[in-house]
RNA sequence: CGGGAUGUGGCUCAGCUUGGUAGAGCACCUGGUUUGGGACCAGGGGGUCGCAGGUUCGAAUCCUGUCAUCCCGACCA
């Protein structure tokens, strides 16, 4: 491609950007903002979205998953099915055709996908089948931000496979965790297959898939001694307390803790550490008030409450409901004395926590020398709270530490939800209907771009890794108006072109300066400059990356090229 | 959805407090000089000041409404 009559709208500077990805697109011409949340991909943005369809398309088609395409278009009976019609939420873009009939675009597509399946398979012999798509999902974002990473608009690979029974989805499962192992690699990524949370879409067993990177918005648990990686909601706290059952504790006291709320109020007020407090916190979880207990060094889990429920909601209560039922402001909470009696639950840590603090019920009051079991009982304990960095690996012993990611893949067991919902069913070997086993496997292609950039860049541009570049050289004549320095461009423009290299020429009148800043911009691994010594033949080769360069007569850099690319990636 | 902020040539912004009919830099066009890290000189084109209403002799500027965008938070496959 010449970069005389492309389409590369580089920008000295851009205002609307925060995340480094979201500018460096901008700047380096790769894509502009439509709406908030929407953007055009420019054409070195559509060929780097395109060699990482290509990758997850070879790496799905190893698998043995079938790829078709499914409208963005979808009737909202196919929703109202499944019920998500009403449960989805506000994010479901809804619309209505000219007749007055509703549709929805397809922020996933389970619905879809399990009516075709319903419609066309109808025995275990055809079992099992995987299927996907590469398209354009929509999700009417609250808040979209972070350029690519959170937009309302945005390209995905989405897989389904149907299986007869458990073992056969497990396998699929395993299947398609291994392809995207393959597929995050091939694109160059640091990435961690994280233990998460199943969340609206149901099923148990799923991993996420998390580029680590400190401008991700998921916080994830990992070992520093082991492989363990889990999302922070759903890793696991190891219960390390000793039975200290015999230690003596004075008889439970009331002091006043005049406007002290907080626990760090309390804790400096009365001057006892932190630890020693169980914090006291009301939640609904599926409309029934719950009291929740924690140490006041710790932190709540909802998803561990949740769960420990089964419920579908989990939230905490607002100030009114906290006033009825333990007749205070939130801060004076306790569990002894509540005008109203609730479930209490507790976090496996506060059975071990020895003369306690908690709050008295009472407004400006907390209650001292207070000891679970003997003052109190817990209706029941259970790991409720969330890790914290230092807290013990549950596989291996090892020390936790928290990094941040961005989640660009996730692989669900579903089950049967959809199917038996939308009443998808087969013939099984002995002749009786079954409603299909499902699994779901989604890659946010277009959140992977910023993603890969998020990894690879340094203060003046891109560095894209070979496999996902626009182009595998950049070839600048520093002087186009000079006769031997354009001829030896030209002619290794069209040789490289000849030998299948994807070459980005720049033709431009630019100044060298301009030229040299456009690239380093535009991140291309391999740049090959012709220059002032193109009059002797010599042009010269420099890594993107390592900054590595070298003089070589013009003939070779054909020869010399792949030798080149082969390390483009390194360090 | 709550809080904060911003909308002025293609881009980045000034002007607004104190109303008088719009500016700079970059980009673009013409000519010249320059040519290995975002050049210089001279000339030139381009803007219903987000939109609507109001106040006023007069509004980019003041008032009201509205829309859009960004940031923080809450939420989230």
């Amino acid at each position: 491609m010449r970069q005389k009559t492309a389409l590369i709208p580089t920008l000295r500077t851009v205002s609307e950007a925060e995340m480094v990805s979201h500018q460096l697109l901008l700047r380096a011409g790769y894509m502009r903002q439509v709406a908030a949340g929407v953007y055009n991909f420019l054409p070195l943005g559509q060929r780097v979205l395109q060699k990482i369809i290509e990758i997850v398309r070879e790496e799905m088609n190893r698998t043995g998953a079938q790829e078709l395409l499914m409208p963005a278009l979808n009737p909202a009976e196919l929703w109202q099915e499944s019920g998500r019609y009403d449960t989805y939420g506000p994010e479901l873009v809804k619309l209505q055709d000219r007749h007055g009939r509703d549709f929805i675009l397809g922020p996933t597509h389970e619905e879809t996908i399990t009516a075709l399946v319903r419609g066309e398979i109808n025995t275990y012999k055809k079992l099992p089948m995987t299927l996907y798509q590469i398209q354009t999902k929509f999700r009417d974002e609250k808040r979209p931000r972070s350029g690519l990473l959170r937009g309302r608009e945005f390209i995905m690979k989405d897989a389904y496979s149907f299986h007869a029974d458990r073992e056969c989805l497990d396998q699929t499962y395993e299947d398609i965790y291994q392809a995207y192992v393959n597929i995050f690699t091939r694109l160059g990524l640091n990435f961690r297959a994280v233990e998460a949370d199943a969340g609206a879409i149901g099923g148990k067993g799923t991993h996420e898939f998390m580029v680590l990177s400190d401008a991700g918005e998921d916080t994830i648990a990992i070992c520093e001694a082991c492989d363990y990686a889990a999302n922070i909601e759903m890793a696991e706290v190891v219960f390390q307390g000793q039975d200290n059952g015999q230690a003596s504790v004075p008889a439970m006291e009331k002091v006043s803790t005049p406007g002290k709320r907080t626990i760090e109020e309390v804790s400096t007020f009365l001057g006892l550490p932190t630890h020693q407090f169980i914090k006291s916190l009301l939640f609904i979880v599926d409309e029934e008030p719950v009291l929740v207990l924690v140490c006041g060094d710790h932190e709540v889990n909802e998803v561990k409450v949740k769960n420990l429920f089964d419920a579908t909601v989990c939230e905490l209560a607002d100030e009114e409901t906290v006033r009825r039922i333990a007749g205070v402001p939130a801060g004076f909470v306790g569990p002894i004395g509540l005008k109203e009696q609730v479930k209490v639950i507790a976090d496996q840590a506060v059975q071990v926590v020895i003369d306690a603090v908690v709050g008295a019920n009472e407004v400006d009051a907390h209650l001292v020398h207070v000891q679970p079991g003997r003052d109190f009982q817990v209706d029941q304990y259970a790991d409720l709270r969330i890790i914290q960095e230092g807290d013990v690996c549950p596989r291996c012993g090892g020390a936790i530490q928290f990094q941040r990611g961005i989640e660009v893949g996730h692989v669900f067991k579903l089950g049967t939800k959809y199917s038996q919902a939308m009443n998808a069913n087969f013939l099984d070997a002995s002749g009786k209907e079954q409603p299909f086993i499902m699994g779901c496997y989604g890659i946010g292609i277009s959140r992977l771009v910023a993603a890969i950039i998020e990894q690879h860049h340094d203060e003046n541009g891109i560095i894209w890794p070979v496999n996902v570049a626009p182009f595998a050289v950049h070839l600048i004549a520093v002087n186009m108006k000079n006769e031997d320095q354009a001829k030896i461009a030209e002619g290794l423009y069209e040789e490289l072109k000849r030998a299948g290299m994807e070459v980005l020429f720049d033709d431009r009148l630019e100044r060298a300066g301009v030229k040299f800043k456009d690239a380093d911009l535009l991140g291309i691994p391999v740049r090959i400059t012709v220059g002032a010594k193109a009059s002797e033949g010599i042009v010269e080769i420099k890594l993107r990356r390592s900054g590595e360069s070298a003089e070589l007569a013009h003939e070779d850099v054909l020869k010399e090229l792949p030798n080149w690319l082969k390390k483009a990636d390194g360090q």
